[in-house]
DNA sequence: GCCCTTCTGTTGGAAATACAACGGATTTGT
DNA sequence: ACAAATCCGTTGTATTTCCAACAGAAGGGC
């Protein structure tokens, strides 16, 4: 784990950062004045690294500049449980940042090197906060919303009793997402599995008999919905 | 379900408001400003009435100021899922108000007669910001990160593959919380295993096996842990 | 007191899942 | 190109959970 303090580094996120929810609506020189005003770090991950680990205090609010990230836990039996999945842009440690006093209950590990942007959530409560900062919280508000959203949404998918129903209404919310009734998944098996919460191997049999009985087609990540809503 | 305008009905919950995570900080009299700015409503239920459904678009930011809710939802055969309960002060509906396009997805119902506040978010946007609004954005982004915890909490109980881990993990929280070994939760049988999404029958038999092998005791909603961490 | 409803705990059989182990396919690294 | 590692699908068995039904306890209303 490399820190860099702000500076040259930084300015080559800019342009990522625009893209992000957190920082929609604001021009790259606005940008960069706000990622000045929020002293904003940059550290670098390899792959592998693990960026938060379960009980440790978060201070810092986190956007991921670059590469991928896994939200996981592992029980003390190695069972391991996948929370979400972070991709480029993507806001995360944010509810925790604002707690101190509530320790991370998930690891966040690298899944390819990767370039993590934070700063400490005390800049928004600024008294003498400015126009940039104010975007700064309304964008952030929609943000938790949102995964506030996504959480009620895999808590709704694992309430399910059978691995089937699991399955059908986890694919059916990514077909939605999609847009389309072709679409890919961001998990392999195992972490598909260890998502839903359920053996891998009875998963697997699962969707080979759905495939069987016409509802739907795979290959790899990929899925083709039939007849599923 | 009846409606009152803003008015003389609201007076009487100020003081419950003061206690809210929402309006921390306020004085009486900013609360009433705050509340008559925002075009507060206020809205009674009977015992057993529907708040929100699924699938139904929230538009307002709902705080709860007497009574009790419960926010669960029924699949076609049934099963219900039990995802919190809401008590008096505390805020619901707000990461679906912010996003006027994604509808509800669980069913909100009144466990007891139940009053509720609710203010339309645009109101938290508006460019003429004054301190009272800003107050009111911070704690809502507050109170929104400690919902997320608690979501992401559920979802770790959930994860755990047997009605024992899920109970266990379950009573260990609620027991921290508490800040003792002897605490009560605010679920029955049912709801509890609606809450950890298992059989209420196998429930009722593993915390059997639990008493008998002297890990806990309980009457009724009422628990004492002893040797679980 | 009495009836009625709700809640809790128990049981036994049916069904689904977890677990362990394996072979083949694919990918990665050298 | 080869070896090693990872991933995917399958099978059979053991375990766990679900389901339906029942009986006692507790509480509310008349």
């Amino acid at each position: 784990m490399y820190f860099q303090q702000k500076g040259e580094k930084l300015k080559k996120y800019i342009s990522v950062l625009q893209q992000t929810a957190l920082f929609a609506g604001m021009a790259d020189s606005e940008i960069e004045a706000a990622a000045a005003r929020l002293n904003m770090r940059t550290q670098t991950y390899e792959r592998g690294e693990t960026v938060y680990h379960s009980d440790q205090f978060i201070r810092a609010i986190s956007i991921l500049a670059a590469g991928q990230l896994m939200i996981q836990k592992d029980d003390y039996w190695g069972n391991r449980s996948v929370v979400n999945r972070i991709g480029v842009g993507e806001v995360f440690g944010e509810a925790f940042a604002m707690q101190e006093d509530e320790p991370f209950i998930h690891d966040v590990i690298a899944l390819e090197d990767s370039v993590v942007l934070s700063f400490g959530p005390e800049h928004l409560f600024a008294p003498d906060a400015d126009k940039l900062t104010k975007r700064l919280v309304q964008n952030l508000l929609c943000s938790m919303a949102a995964k506030n959203r996504m959480l009620a949404q895999k808590i709704d998918i694992m309430a399910h009793r059978t691995t089937r129903e699991k399955l059908t209404d986890y694919l059916s919310v990514q077909s939605r997402r999609a847009g389309s009734a072709h679409f890919s998944i961001p998990y392999n098996r195992q972490q598909l599995a260890d998502y839903l919460g359920v053996d891998r191997s009875a998963m697997c049999t699962e969707l080979g008999k759905m495939r069987d009985e016409g509802l739907l087609a795979f290959h790899k990540c990929v899925f083709d919905l039939y007849d599923i809503a």
